[in-house]
DNA sequence: CTGTATCCTTTCGGATACTG
DNA sequence: CAGTATCCGAAAGGATACAG
């Protein structure tokens, strides 16, 4: 094969392959609402559904929960499952895809999570000059 | 004090301590001009100055650099130096607070360099229906 | 070289009302 | 319950010209 596993260099991202399609995901998976959502799911128990989640997400409206909804949909993250009931009932499920993603978005979220207060202080002092 | 070390739980994030606070740092920071250029300045080994970033990071305008640059400044995440030179050169260095994020930016990008074609496929597949 | 300033188009996203 | 449709203001962001 002469080439091991990629070596995973950011080089891949940041100027080969396919920069623009690369770039247009990472706005996806770097979303809030994605990683909420995802997140959510996840703790969840990787399946729920809308109200649910829309419980789960504070802040998020009706439209951007069913717009990251559909857009995660599509790009094979989440599964849609509808059932024909009075009232209606759908839910959402993780993938293996978006399962492999929950812990790099939770890296990135307990990072905000223990250094927000850091970043305040910064702009304080930054604003204060 | 009488407060132990937060549990890093991502309901601190989704809902309590100061959610919209949160959520806005993890906007800047989820951001995919914030995470190209902390990287790119991690891979430049953590110190570069302007062009040397507008050339590292392919597709950046000139505003989108100079504005995130000014965003992360203010965040506490980059350190900026001017030296008094003809011509000017400005260098611009990670901080101990962004040297901490380095790796959780980089396990998203590792994701995305991983999976996108699959996601890609994904689209395909959903768009064809 | 390292920016700033302005213009202008595109996209984001909340509010609200309506539907099967 | 789980959406869809529409409106509209706000923000993102490229292009371009200019400046210290």
């Amino acid at each position: 094969m002469g080439k091991a596993k990629q070596p995973l260099d950011s080089a891949l991202v940041c100027g080969h392959e396919d920069p623009i399609a690369v770039r247009e995901l990472l706005t996806r998976v770097g979303d809030k609402w994605s990683i909420f959502l995802i997140l959510s799911l996840a703790k969840l128990g990787g399946r729920a559904r809308f109200s649910q989640l829309d419980r789960a997400i504070p802040g998020i409206s009706q439209r951007m929960l069913t717009l990251t909804l559909t857009h995660l949909e599509r790009d094979g993250l989440i599964a849609r499952e509808v059932f024909a009931e009075i009232p209606p009932r759908v839910e959402y499920e993780l993938t293996a895809l978006s399962r492999s993603l929950v812990e790099a978005m939770q890296g990135l979220v307990d990072w905000v999570a223990q250094n927000w207060k850091q970043v305040s202080a910064a702009r304080a002092e930054y604003d204060a000059r």
